[in-house]
DNA sequence: TGCATACCTGCGTAGCTGTGCAGCTATGCA
DNA sequence: TGCATAGCTGCACAGCTACGCAGGTATGCA
């Protein structure tokens, strides 16, 4: 097979088979990157904590979600709106409390991953 | 139980035992740290894409790496010496080549679990 | 109707990070 | 010994992002 792109055929290469084999593995690059986008949420211990809050513990409010994380309320706000503009979570009102899940599956296999470390 | 600490046992709160809940859900502190950092290094493509190609293909070059992944030899010198001192990966030297696979299992566990989406 | 609460938004700043360029070290071969 | 290759490092710049502050909107209660 002769996976790689024209512009670097020309390269040279240790192992030109595995080189098909890695470029196989790699996949759609539109793919990895959404995987990146996705990692680089939960990449920040801020919103890492909330989501492992929201995760195992289910809908949280907002002011609850500061007291239990130690951050203050706009930090949070604006934490979930950057987890809610990208599909993560979802927020439900009721009254004036607005309470906050996870609905990316995806994501969820994630936080479960790293919640089952011990 | 209380495990609201002390500075912000006055703050109010939505669903007080939530809050517990949730603080008992988002656990140690420095485990929080460590999987956010561990997010950090899939949160970016290039890298991913050379722990994808790592993780599915086995031992590879940098060179290799740098034709797969349509990056130059810097760059993915410079993504392979961040992952190497983070531990995530090790390199094996064979007269002038060296090659790298994955060493870190929860890293190894959550490329897996991205690698088989469809 | 007035007021406190719950949440959201915009702005400015400091800090981090990915990227490219230039140059260096080390290994293998003739 | 001379040369090409494989890989590594340092530096400077652009871009992004988390964070705090101030203020705004909406809901519920007296």
């Amino acid at each position: 097979m002769h996976l790689v792109p024209a512009d670097r055929a020309d390269r040279r290469t240790i192992d030109g088979h595995r080189v098909c084999d890695a470029i196989a593995a790699i996949g759609d690059a539109g793919r990895v990157r959404a995987w990146a986008d996705r990692f680089a949420l939960l990449a920040d211990p801020k919103r890492l904590a909330l989501l492992l809050a929201l995760h195992r513990t289910g809908p949280l409010a907002v002011s609850d979600l500061a007291v239990a994380t130690g951050m203050n309320d706009p930090a949070v706000s604006q934490a979930l709106r950057l987890l809610r503009a990208a599909g993560v979570v979802a927020g439900e009102k009721e009254g004036r409390v607005v309470r906050y899940r996870v609905v990316d599956a995806d994501v969820a296999g994630l936080l479960g991953h790293c919640a089952a470390d011990g």
